[in-house]
DNA sequence: CGGCAAGTTGAGCCAGGTCAACTCCGGTGG
DNA sequence: CCACCGGAGTTGACCTGGCTCAACTTGCCG
């Protein structure tokens, strides 16, 4: 039996997307890349185990969202990063056990890059080299950037960045102003550092204050950015420009 | 007036030390990088401004510690993240703005570093290049890894991380199970997103339960290295081995 | 349409934040 | 050399944001 034909990296986002590892490789690398290395499919709430990442150590999100994950003693669990579609993982100097376990937070596409072709790729092509260092480097600063938000935020605040963190990454074309929420709500509590019902509340907050609306489980509107912003970076005062965007409740209460 | 001549990068730990990026450059690279690249000295609770991040966005930490902070709209502050000697900052495709404010939290020396020697370097010489990428990465690993301690840990577990990390990572050399901490307690505070109170209150009932022993404010000794250990992965109920390391209390205690 | 997992809402409680007083320590000047 | 000063750290008492637990509702998939 031979082995299944590997898609064609000319249909990954990986390849398609501008910006991304991939779409800088000459079409010979892109050969050798297509011919050594595979794309995989990880359902939701699989973990990668051990021994594949021993194997593959380096590797790429083709689509979907992949979170790095650590578990407290007493089964507290942590979602420390979450990547994305262009993120690469090169974990040959890392032990996959410091860093925590990989797990699909949604159907992901993961391709295994040969190691080799990849060194190959930033040695020679200056612009593979180029979105390499990038890519990890934004992945740093991300990483900052998060800790900066659970340090000291409120959950108010702590929801107000991820929305605009969404926002900023998520690759999906959407309407301006909507944002799609890649992740389900216990997901996103053990991302931010608290509780799904912190969550739910601090939804229903945002949305009483006008400055998002929730339309479904992954999407929102957002009403006023401006105040989106402000209470991301801080501002606990700000209310949006629309308040209790579920018409008629404020008529009542403008009455008592 | 001529400038004053750079001290030479053999004296920089940047060079000296194993591992890092220059002391893998060869001789040719060394003496272009020594003659485009200056080495400032910042004195604590300086800030990097702006325009000379602009100026000069490739650098280096030689020794010290610098710390990336976020001034919340009230006045909170986080530092969220700490950067040592070894650790390379790539601002060129991230505005300052974004990740934060470069603020020293002890004397530093920093290189600033030539980005066009800096790229060259990268481009040609393949052990300068892993240097780098493995830096970077691992800053962006151990940024995740802080996060995660953010995210679910409560304090006395924020603290024994803390604790483990300058283990590992601070570059001194001292007698075995002595850690030096080398930042102040505020800041301590601001990195774990805790109050001053709560640090001082948490080294305390370490010490209490036999974990460490509090030396100065600069120095601990780990008393029981597996306690801290699990502690720090979540196991709250651990004890160390040598409770009450003030001796005379526990014979008191005992007797009640 | 039924069953189950995910999400939401409400009530009570606690870890850690807040505020104020106190101690410790290093630097400075008489 | 010592008295003084100011900032850092610590301790204690109180308070609150968010965790916990339990009941309920919603949404999803067969």
């Amino acid at each position: 039996m031979t082995r299944p034909a590997p898609a064609p990296c000319t249909q990954c986002s990986m390849y398609a997307e501008a910006g991304n590892f991939c779409a800088s490789l000459t079409a010979a690398e892109l050969k050798a890349m297509n011919a050594r290395s595979c794309l995989v499919t990880i359902k939701r709430d699989e973990t990668i185990p051990r021994e594949v990442l021993q194997h593959h150590p380096v590797m790429a999100v083709s689509s979907g969202v992949l979170s790095v994950q650590q578990l407290l003693h007493d089964g507290r669990r942590t979602i420390a990063a979450i990547m994305m579609r262009g993120d690469i993982l090169d974990l040959r100097h890392t032990t996959a056990k410091q860093l925590g376990t990989l797990v699909a937070l949604s159907k992901v596409q993961l391709c295994r890059l040969s190691p080799a072709v990849f060194d190959q790729s930033i040695a020679i092509n200056p612009s593979a080299r180029e979105m390499a260092l990038r890519n990890i480097t934004n992945q740093a600063y991300r990483a900052i950037s998060h800790a900066s938000d659970l340090a000291k935020k409120q959950a108010l605040e702590k929801l107000a960045s991820f929305v605009v963190e969404c926002r900023d990454r998520c690759p999906e074309e959407l309407p301006l102003d909507d944002v799609h929420i890649p992740i389900r709500r216990g997901d996103l509590a053990d991302y931010l550092g608290m509780q799904p019902e912190t969550v739910s509340r601090s939804f229903k907050e945002l949305e009483e204050r006008g400055v998002v609306q929730v339309l479904d489980l992954s999407h929102l509107r957002v009403r006023d950015a401006e105040a989106l912003r402000r209470i991301a970076g801080g501002d606990r005062s700000v209310r949006g420009s629309a308040p209790f965007a579920k018409a008629g409740f404020s008529i009542l209460v403008a009455d008592v």
